[in-house]
DNA sequence: GCCT
DNA sequence: CAGTACG
DNA sequence: AGGCCGTTACTG
């Protein structure tokens, strides 16, 4: 091995490290695939591995002086200071030092006294010196491998580069960020420090049967993405329910902490993270997986291990969004079409509101209009639209078109197009191979359906190309020709028609039941809709990773409107020229873009 | 938080 | 200008 | 150390 590391996964029975104290292993210095096979053969030796600098009392590593281990813990921001009293080679005291300093954890002393007196049978530093004292050290790897080879545990002392304990890290000084921020960020860096499992080493039960044979846990071969570290969303497969799903539905619980708390880079650290998790096409059994992934760091890793342990598969920063207070507040505000993090945060803290009924009572005047109908309508925008229904509303709205514009085309996109059984809106792609016909065709059609009572609200038009052209044409020779973005209409939509039957009073109307809903209406020309329906059909991370990409490999700008040269002038690239259909066209773009065509349905980065 |  | 929206 | 989607387009 080029890195040095003989272990195997595949040696036999061993000694048990149950009950030494939590092992970080360095990565420095080791391949991937040393590494893995090192934390395999610790925990199939019952070894309690963790990704956490924090709480670990043991570093092994490829690593040979003291200098380089003392760099490595201060990298990890473990801050110790020299432990002279048995530094290698010295007398072998600390048993002596620490075992009079157990005093909080009995019971887990006495739950374990039976396997004490196998493991001090072969090494007698194992109970007293590592279960209750703060000593942090930094072994090689040697020790492991001549455990594995003696088949028993064997003193460490010789393997010991650097003993120390810890010292109060120098800028520990209290963060300037929201408390609940704090507390979750404190909460997930000792995952195992929960009253579950407090102080004790045993492992729950595993769930996966102990490895003595050709069924070995060697993990499967990585695919591709991986080996290559291929870093965009957009250049992977994702489904809709991948496997490690449970894992992610966690992941973006915390994201959304971020989201509530501002910190917008974590939420872009998460969405990545994310992203990658949910391509990977089994399920997790070893956090050192997670740490292959692009977009994975100890981090993501550490938050599986608790993930893994926890039984119920809860992580504690991720049930804040339930638990606490403020964030269960903040996040019923934030899901108000129309208010987003800093609102809900402003409905919060300045105007002290806890709830809908406050922000009727006390602000409704002080809303936008938007808000109001966010409010008003606030149960039946969030229920979700089954399919069937997406599918009735595209028939209304296309027919509408045609009637219109005869021979235009309706392209339902969004979650919808990626397979979602409930979509939060519905996203419809309207185009015309006959340029011309896709001018004013938002008004056009929005009016139609108004007059016919589908839509209730418009809550935003964005008109670019066609309407503002005609009015400013004469005014435009602009420097930047950034003529086109997409029209498109986001409206609010109900079914006009239901039973109007039985009322005993017939002379007043019964209120419509039927639930109100999120449409959006894009209006695309023909020149581009496959960039239009690939920048309508992906999930958020990917279509970032999209405009990242075309930006740093070619130079490129995408977005729905178009795929354009960077440098000012913005020459437009036409990808898709020659494709007769709109899937045609939409392959030719992303084949275009050098990302490979995948379908809509793995293109669910969450 | 991760990557270059 | 900041804030929100869209995927 | 600096970037992270969009020279987005809209509202107020």
């Amino acid at each position: 091995m080029s890195d040095g590391s003989s272990i195997s996964s595949h040696d036999g029975h061993g000694p048990s490290f149950t009950f030494y104290p939590a092992i970080y292993v360095l990565p420095t210095h080791l391949s991937l695939e040393s590494l893995h096979r090192v934390e395999e053969c610790l925990l199939n030796r019952d070894a309690r591995l963790t990704y956490d600098p924090s709480e670990a009392r043991v570093f092994l590593g490829n690593i040979g002086q003291r200098k380089r281990a003392i760099l490595e813990l201060r990298s990890r921001g473990v801050c110790t200071e020299l432990e002279m009293r048995s530094v290698p080679g010295g007398v072998h005291v600390d048993g002596a030092l620490d075992l009079g300093t157990e005093t909080e954890s009995d019971g887990q002393t006495n739950q374990s006294t039976g396997h004490l007196k196998r493991a001090r049978s072969s090494d007698a530093e194992v109970d007293g010196s590592f279960i209750n004292s703060d000593l942090i050290r930094v072994v090689r790897l040697g020790w492991l491998e001549k455990c594995v080879e003696e088949k028993d545990l064997v003193p460490m002392d010789q393997y010991i580069i650097y003993q120390g304990r810890r010292v109060q890290h120098p800028d520990d000084k209290a963060t300037k960020g929201s408390e609940i921020l704090h507390r979750a960020q404190q909460d997930v860096s000792r995952p195992h420090r929960g009253t579950t499992h407090r102080g004790t080493t045993h492992r729950p039960p595993k769930l996966y049967k102990q490895s003595t044979s050709e069924n070995e846990d060697t993990p499967p071969p990585a695919p591709d993405w991986v080996t290559n570290h291929v870093s965009y969303a957009c250049m992977r497969s994702a489904p809709l329910h991948p496997p490690n799903e449970r894992f992610i539905d966690q992941l973006v619980k915390i994201r959304k902490v971020r989201e509530l708390t501002l910190d917008e880079i974590g939420v872009r650290a998460y969405s990545t993270s994310i992203a990658a998790i949910a391509a990977y096409p089994c399920e997790f059994r070893r956090a050192s997986e997670v740490l292959a992934l692009p977009g994975c760091d100890m981090k993501i890793a550490n938050l599986f291990a608790e993930f893994q342990q926890s039984g119920d598969g809860s992580l504690v920063a991720a049930s804040a969004l339930d638990t606490d207070p403020v964030l269960r507040v903040l996040h019923h505000f934030y899901r108000i079409w129309g208010v987003g993090a800093k609102t809900a945060r402003d409905f919060y803290y300045a105007r002290q509101w806890r709830d809908l009924d406050d922000i009727v009572e006390h602000g409704w005047n002080s809303l936008s209009r938007v808000q109001q109908i966010g409010v008003k309508y606030y149960d039946e925008l969030l229920e979700g639209i089954p399919r069937a229904e997406v599918e009735e509303i595209a028939r209304v709205v296309h027919r509408h078109a045609s009637a219109v514009r005869p021979g235009v085309e309706c392209i339902v996109v969004g979650g919808y197009r990626r397979g979602k059984e409930a979509s939060g809106d519905a996203d419809l792609v309207l185009s015309h191979r006959d340029e011309s016909a896709t001018h004013n065709l938002v008004v056009d059609v929005v009016s139609s359906l108004e007059t016919e009572g589908w839509i209730t609200h418009t809550l935003a038009l964005h008109l670019t190309t066609s309407t503002r052209d005609q009015q400013t044409l004469p005014l435009r020779h602009d420097t930047g020709n950034h003529f086109d973005t997409l029209d498109k209409a986001l409206v609010v939509w109900q079914d006009p028609s239901f039973n109007d039957t039985s009322p005993s009073t017939p002379e007043k109307k019964k209120r419509n039941p039927n639930p109100h809903r999120r449409v959006d209406i894009i209006i695309s020309p023909w020149r581009t809709v496959g960039c239009a329906v690939l920048g309508w059909s992906g999930d958020t991370t990917f279509e970032r990773d999209l405009r990242r990409h075309a930006k740093k490999s070619r130079g490129w700008k995408f977005d729905s409107s178009g795929v354009r040269e960077r440098t000012s002038g913005g020459q437009v690239i036409d990808l898709e020229r020659g494709g007769e259909t709109w899937q045609e066209r939409e392959k030719l773009v992303m084949e275009g873009l050098g990302i490979g065509w995948r379908p809509p349905g793995e293109r669910c980065t969450r």
